[in-house]
This record gives structure tokens, sequence and C-alpha cells, in this order.
DNA sequence: TGTACATCAGTGAACGCGCGTTCACTGATGTAC
DNA sequence: TGTACATCAGTGAACGCGCGTTCACTGATGTAC
């Protein structure tokens, strides 16, 4: 057998599972395990910071068995990027799928936020917090995919009755002051002291408010130019 | 003489100044140096990823002694937040002492801003980047500080006729909104390719537009608790 | 089903390197007389 | 103004440590016959 009982995020199975699994699968949950490490460390510090020996220590397997899944931390960032992408988008699609019944489409869909961010909130925190902070490609891919995911907002809202006559530049406007009033949203959640039911709902109270703030302009805009 | 020649930004005196100065003005400008030295590295990566070594081989003095100006890295971080915060309380000042003349008060602080970004780049781009992606004591100081500035802008704001009537708490919501509307612009700027005229008009018109939307919200707002 | 060989995820020793920090030091600047 | 001593910013050798990466390896799993 190959491997130690491992750290903590390691690829050992859980009580009393009997260890089977094809070679693939023992090799998917190494993967994992490194992904989950990365994610754990990444709860205090920025990904730039990280290295290959400790997120492989805390995955439970030897510095050097990382080449196999992945050719550098770079990559494994990557990987990162676009599986916290993919919660963000699965949040963004619940968001969607809701009735949007006028002011309660408000309070919906900060309620779905905070169900999303609470479920996934290594993912969310990665993103946020390497928007920014991050080191070259990372940041780079983050920025690049939230760029996307702002003029698919823009499409959405574009079908929105009080959006009729927006023009395209417009509409990125707004979309941009969602996600960004979103985004920062999440940090407060993410960083949120103390973490309590009370907290969190001053929070989304917090963040209803700026959205009911944002969509109380709409029905006046003009379009200077 | 004690110092070599030094690498960049070092305390080496311009050309032809025949390196005059007292004890103290040296230390001054030594220290001085190593911050500026922390800024350019600073440009590229993020705060908690740079080394003692590398700081004061670019301020062109030796590793040891960089503990006669500071006992650690993370002070001179905290150093370079207060300085950080002092450049963006220049702004908010300059901003204020504008002649606040309806929709031409929102070009005027945007164009304050846009001037201040331009002149203070290292330390507003510090202030943006590490906010989040910050490692423990400098993330947590910048924290601070933008939550007081964030309460001095609400009290700012109260002053005005149309918030007469709002809480503490909707000032506060509003003056967040400004903040972070604000901050994505200067990261915009900061960010902002290619690096031209054109570029940068077309940035400042998108935050005087969402300038514009949020105060467009504001005589119709009604507090719902 | 049984055997012989191929695959390959994970191992462990080794490397050279930059790191933060210690220490005793040097020599120009500052001060007391 | 001149001398003797104190201060202290900056030096340079040395330390132990964790880093990324190389390499030859092991042995369980997979495959061909």
């Amino acid at each position: 057998m190959p491997t130690k009982p491992a750290e903590s995020t390691a690829a050992a199975a859980g009580p009393g599972v009997p260890e089977p699994a094809t070679r693939q699968e023992r090799k998917q949950r190494t993967r994992r395990a490194l992904l989950d490490a990365a994610l754990e460390l990444l709860a205090d510090r920025g990904f730039g910071s990280l290295s290959l020996r400790e997120v492989t220590k805390l995955a439970g397997i030897v510095p050097t068995a990382f080449y196999r899944h992945f050719t550098s931390m770079e990559e494994l960032g990557i990987t990162l990027v676009d599986e916290s992408m993919r919660s963000l988008r699965a949040m963004m699609r619940a968001a969607r799928s809701e009735p949007a019944a006028s002011s309660d489409a408000i309070r919906a869909s900060v309620t779905t936020l905070h169900e999303h961010v609470r479920a996934q909130e290594d993912h969310f925190r990665f993103l946020t917090r390497e928007r920014y902070g991050g080191s070259g490609a990372v940041q780079r891919a983050i920025g690049t995919e939230l760029r996307l995911f702002g003029s698919e907002l823009a499409v959405d809202l574009a079908r929105f009755e009080g959006f009729r006559a927006w023009s395209t530049e417009d509409l990125h406007m707004m979309a941009d002051l969602i996600v960004t009033a979103m985004l920062a949203t999440v940090l407060e959640l993410i960083e949120s002291r103390p973490r309590d039911d009370e907290t969190d709902r001053r929070i989304m109270r917090t963040a209803e408010n700026r959205l009911r703030l944002l969509m109380l302009g709409v029905p006046h805009w003009r379009s200077r130019r």
C-alpha cells in the first residue's frame, strides 16, 4: 500500500471503509486531497505564499508526488479558479430560476447568495481574496472569468422591463455595480465576527438595502452619451 | 562612508549632490528607501510574499541593517498602511473642499480621485490589493482604517440636504456603497491596459455613471426598519 | 483461472538556494571637555 | 579649535531551515496471453 495514514484532508477513506477503488479512483482522490489542502491553507493566507511542500504535507503525500497531479502550484491555482467559478455560476443559476417578484426578488437573491457562500465558503473566499491580491496567472484568470460573469449578468438584466431602453454600456455598468456589491457582501459574510445568525442577518439586511437603493435609481436613469 | 552605491530606490542622493546630511537625516533616507523598495516590489506581488532580504537588496543595504529601522516586515507593512491611508485622507480632504454644485460635484470628485490615484499609485495599489489578499496584521489594519474612513464619509453625507432624514445605519450603508464603488474605480485605474488618456476617460465616465445612479435612488429611499 | 510483464502513484535521498536572525565588527558622526 | 570618547547605521560571516526539483526506486494495480 503506497499511501500513509495522511494528515487531515488526505485521501484516507472514512471509518470502516475497506479502501477499495481502482488506480484511477485513488489518483482522483489524492488530487482532491491536494486541492482541499490548498483551500484549507488559503483560509488565512494568500495563494502566493503557499508552498508546494506545505500542500503535499497537509494532503498526506510526499512532495515529489505532487508532480503526478499538477506541473506546478500555478496549475493547481488555475484549477481552483475553474472550480470556484463553477460554484459562482451554480449560485447564479439558482438565483435566475427564482420567481422574480419585484422587491421579493432582491430578498430571494440575497438569501440564495447567503446559502451558497456558506456552503462553498472556501471557493468564495479564494475568489474574493485572490481577485486583487493574487499572483500572476491566478489573478489574471479570476479577472477574465469575473468580467465574463459580469457580461452574462448584463445580458440577464437586459431581459427585465426596467432596462428595456438601456445601452449595452450602461447595462454593463449596472452589472458591475451589482457584482461589486455582491462580492463585498461575500467578503463580509466570510470575515464576519462573531459567527452567529444575528450577524448574518445584519449583513444580509445591508446587502438587501444596497440592492434596493441601486434599483431605486433605475426608473430615473437617463444616459448621458 | 558606510553605504554602497545602492541598487535603484536606494538612499543614494541625486546627481552631483555631495552627500551631506546628519546621521538622523541619513537614517530617515534609508528608512524611506526600504519603504519605497517594498512599494516597488508590491507592484506585481502580494505583501505576504515579500522577503526581508529582497527589500533590503533593492533598498541598497545589507539584510541585517533592516533591524535598525523595523523590528519585522510586519511592522514595515503597518507603516505602509498608515502612509497609504494618509494619501487616501488627503484625497478625501481635497474632494471635500470642492464647491459642491449638484451633478458637477460628482464629476469633480471623480477627477480628484483620478489625480490622486495617478499621483500616489503605489499607495492606492497597496491598499486595494492587501485589503483582501493581505496577511494577518496588515489586512486587519487596512480593514480597521477603511471602516473608520467609511464612518467619516457617513458623517459628511449627513450634512447634505438629501440625507437629512436618513438613519445612521442607512448613512453607513450609503457610505460603504460609495467607498466600494470608489475602490473598484481605483483598481480599474491601476490595472488599466492600455495606459492612455482614452482608457482613463472611459474608466472615469463609468465611475461617474455609477455615482450618478447611486444618487438617483436617494430621493426615493424609504428605510424599512 | 493463472502467469508474466507493463504501468505508474507514491517514496525517499539528495541537491543547491534564499530565507530570517545572531553576532562581533567598523568607522563616520556626534558630544563633552 | 582640538582631543578623547560615545553612539550607532551599516557590515559580513555564519547558522539552521524549508524551499522546488532531480532521480532511481518500489510495489500494488492493470493487462495480455
